[in-house]
DNA sequence: CCGCTTAGTCGAAGCGCTTCGACAACGCCG
DNA sequence: CGGCGTTGTCGAAGCGCTTCGACTAAGCGG
């Protein structure tokens, strides 16, 4: 492995030369460039890390702090993991994951403390999280993904849940749907400080409110036998409910799958709408689901931006930014039936509807089996 | 940040004496470790990773090379990043995840020669993977998860598909079916040379041909509209079979779709067994699917236990270990309806089926809603 | 033509740690 | 009791790089 004394000994010039060469710390010549590129080229040079980031105090590498829990790590985080990843490197800086939830504490002092990270991602944060504390107090500058309860004065970026829960409810309200349920993560969830389900809860209160009508919130665990519990709680508490908006992406399913053996249809009969689910996973469905895509590769890359900023000036001022879901509407949302009969006669419901829509079409494939 | 000097001042003690204590390459006396102790703990001492690493020439990081398509990372992947982290922290090392697939491998190369990394994990391994031959290169050692398709010199640790297929295969031939249909992944994956698609391929064949059965095997892209397609395309050519075997998680859901778009029910009519699949995902499906669980968090502690013991022994003698998956039986696999007429009354069906089974009591349940 | 800035290069001093050789002090053996 | 292997400690020499001060050679306005 070439050292840096192999290229200026090949170069003929000094240590300091190629460094400069290398930094571009300081002015030098074009010729003298030359010399030390060809140099580096025949030696197949690469810098060593662990030196340069010794010297000079920096180690060039971004962690990116992602809890992993049973479940895996969906498309949305994937995106943004990528989005993070290109905008990474393309400034010349390695991102690692590093699996650190806000139970792993001592393992993230450690990587704090040992100066080998130059700043940090987090994500999954919660409203009150105690990896802000440690990497405040071991001065690693940090970006979050999501926010605490409180964050002033730390960068963020984080969705919208405002905006994508207003616009969830737009959606079936404007399709006519006026009993619209709730299905958010469960309670423990919630109590514990999980910011997304806290903040969809409120605005989707107060959405629902604004358009005169009653918000009904079933939480539900993140299990597709939970999904089917919240959506019996929800018949039960409203029969006559048309559309389900849902914020847990395994409960969705049990709740899909519950609707099928109660005989009710999607969309036909109750209009199901995903929030924050990835393309790849609202296909898996069936009908795909009408779901709200998250903005994932953007946040990476906003993040890591600002990020670099801190790092690079030494604590810059800070940045926050939301950015909203978009609506993709797929097979699952429709027209309600009737505004109060939801045991109508199929046929008389397809009279209403108008049959060029995507949804009329599904709506009739899907009566085929019958 | 306290340095060594500082701790080796406060101690009355020299630099190489508190390095000695840290590492233990030589032996200290009791009172001096524990005086050095104290000072560490009084000035909260956390050795420097890049100073460390720079004097030892070993950086303690451990990466974890994963490729992140858009799909995300799998229960089944999470399993095994939390038992190759958690064996890597008892052994007082960092994992760290790097996102880099056989795309990447100028990033990869970047990596590898930086001399960042101790050894490396490669997850995802293609029977022809680019990646082995740069870490090669760049004389990193490395763990394969997967195989490349001469893996000899190599040291790897994989699931066993010859034992998961058959295993699978055994259970549906035991429950009573002979028109089992192999849904793998699609053609261009195999092609491409993912050694999973092709191993499982090859032992689905010998394994039907064993039992005296003929394999049908279909390709399908991982996407729900595909399984879809697979699933018609095996009613096509085997209007008869009774069970499908899917190596395609993605697929699975598009087929379970089709199925029941088609009036078929699980598992009367058609049993479904999903292979390397976590129980999370499994549970998505209703019915839940009987799937082959990975030993993933064994896999991971196995394969960080065997790239450290290359990485501190100079490169020891390569291990090479399969692990099977194990069958888990839910509520998707049951005896076949009759062996020959799919499309019998339920209730005849009912009559030869052992009452007391989980399989009889599930499919009592699916009758229901009917 | 003089002093001044600027471009271009070098040497040396670290960055915070590990590790090697040296050495003192201590039993322990015959 | 003299030589010898252990045990415990120290000082110094790096690991491969960055960065600072210093120095030379131009370039330039007055």
């Amino acid at each position: 492995m070439a050292t840096m004394q192999d290229v200026a000994r090949r170069a003929q010039v000094s240590v300091s030369t190629v460094s400069y060469v290398l930094t571009g710390a300081r002015p030098i010549s074009q010729a003298t460039r030359d010399k030390v590129l060809a140099a580096m080229a025949e030696l197949d040079y690469q810098p060593n890390a662990l030196a340069r980031g010794l010297a000079s105090r920096r180690s060039r590498i971004l962690g990116l702090l992602l809890p992993m829990d049973e479940r895996g790590i969906g498309a949305t985080e994937t995106a943004f993991v990528t989005g993070a990843t290109s905008a990474a490197v393309a400034a010349g800086y390695h991102l690692v994951l590093s699996p650190i939830g806000v139970g792993d504490l001592d393992e993230l002092r450690r990587l704090a403390s040992q100066r080998i990270l130059d700043g940090a991602l987090l994500m999954e944060v919660q409203l009150h999280d105690p990896r802000v504390d440690v990497l405040r107090e071991a001065g690693v500058p940090t970006v979050l993904i999501g926010r605490t309860e409180d964050p002033s004065g730390l960068s963020y970026v984080d969705i919208d849940f405002d905006r994508t829960v207003r616009a969830a409810v737009d959606h079936l309200v404007g399709l006519g749907h006026r009993r619209i349920v709730y299905v958010n993560h469960s309670a423990d969830t919630i109590a514990e400080g999980y910011g997304p389900a806290l903040r969809t809860r409120d605005s989707f209160t107060a959405a629902m409110t604004e358009h005169g009508l009653t918000p009904l919130m079933i939480p539900a665990e993140d299990s597709a036998a939970s999904g089917r519990a919240a959506l019996a709680s929800a018949l039960r508490q409203e029969p006559d409910l048309t559309a389900v908006l849902a914020m847990n992406e395994s409960a969705v399913f049990g709740l899909l799958g519950e609707l099928s053996t109660r005989g009710l249809t999607v969309p036909d009969d109750v209009s199901v709408v995903s929030m924050v689910t990835s393309p790849q996973v609202a296909e898996l469905a069936t009908p795909a689901l009408t779901a709200m895509t998250s903005p994932g590769s953007a946040l990476g890359r906003i993040a890591v931006q600002t990020l670099l900023r801190h790092v690079e000036s030494g604590d810059g001022e800070i940045h926050q930014e939301l950015l909203p879901c978009v609506l993709e509407v797929r097979g699952s949302s429709g027209p309600p039936r009737t505004p109060a009969a939801s045991t109508t006669d199929p046929e008389a419901a397809d009279e209403r509807s108008s049959p060029g829509t995507e949804a009329a079409r599904r709506r009739a494939a899907t009566r085929r089996r019958a």
